[in-house]
DNA sequence: AGATTCGTGCGAGTAAGTTGCATTTAAGTA
DNA sequence: TACTTAAATGCAACTTACTCGCACGAATCT
């Protein structure tokens, strides 16, 4: 679907910071945090949050937090899960082939926290 | 085991500070942050931090991050998963039936987030 | 008991994220 | 197209979880 058209649908102004944001997650399909979006535009941070906050109402995109204090950012689409390690704190994204389930409970998302296959290779 | 072998066991100094603090963790067998834990006890946050970090090092706490941008810390034991409520921020301990595993990767927690049963009633 | 090393508390500092406010901009209306 | 208005932006100040340097105090060794 066009950025436009997925700003427009949910009744949002269509500015450029708005655009400029949604291309980049559009593009990367990986989690983003604030600090990786600065370095590709020029935004202030407040204007990023904001429409984050707004973005996340809007289930366009969904956030978590990693282990570096930091919160990460992702557009929504195919339902995956997330690895982050320890280590050198990469996150990577994981395909479930049997996403659990939990009665009563609503799982939107699923963190698994260790070691990569990187760092596990090297220590 | 007792607290005072744990930290004798790792070659640690036996102060009242760390042995307050495992005290509690082992009490309450769930994960806790700073604020929960100076609620309970008289300690500097720099103690604490200073502390924990050693606990994590040798092993005897394990800590992740949560939705309200606090680290909560655990005493190690039988694994188990988290369950982070993105609506309450409870969190809450679950036992795996069939842990996950990834060829490569080393799994150490899984933290699943969502919408926990009481706020799935009250909606 | 005395010496040494390590832990503690205090205060200041850091960095991610938030908020208030003045200015700018998107979008509806004439 | 110009006018209006509601909302978005950028800046600066603020908040808060956490870290660091340093002087003092306490645990362990001999």
């Amino acid at each position: 679907m066009q950025i436009k058209n997925i700003i427009e649908e949910k009744n949002l102004k269509l500015t450029a910071a708005r655009r400029e944001l949604l291309e980049i997650f559009n593009f990367e399909q990986r989690p983003l945090c604030f600090e990786d979006i600065k370095d590709k535009i020029n935004m202030d941070k407040a204007t990023f949050y904001r429409n984050i906050l707004m973005f996340e109402k809007e289930s366009i995109v969904r956030g978590f937090e990693s282990n570096d204090k930091k919160r990460y950012y992702e557009i929504q689409g195919s339902a995956h899960s997330h690895f982050i390690c320890n280590l050198c704190n990469d996150i990577e994204c994981l395909d479930e082939v049997r996403p659990k389930k939990l009665s009563g409970y609503t799982i939107v998302d699923t963190i698994y926290k260790g070691i990569c296959k990187v760092c596990n290779k090297e220590s």
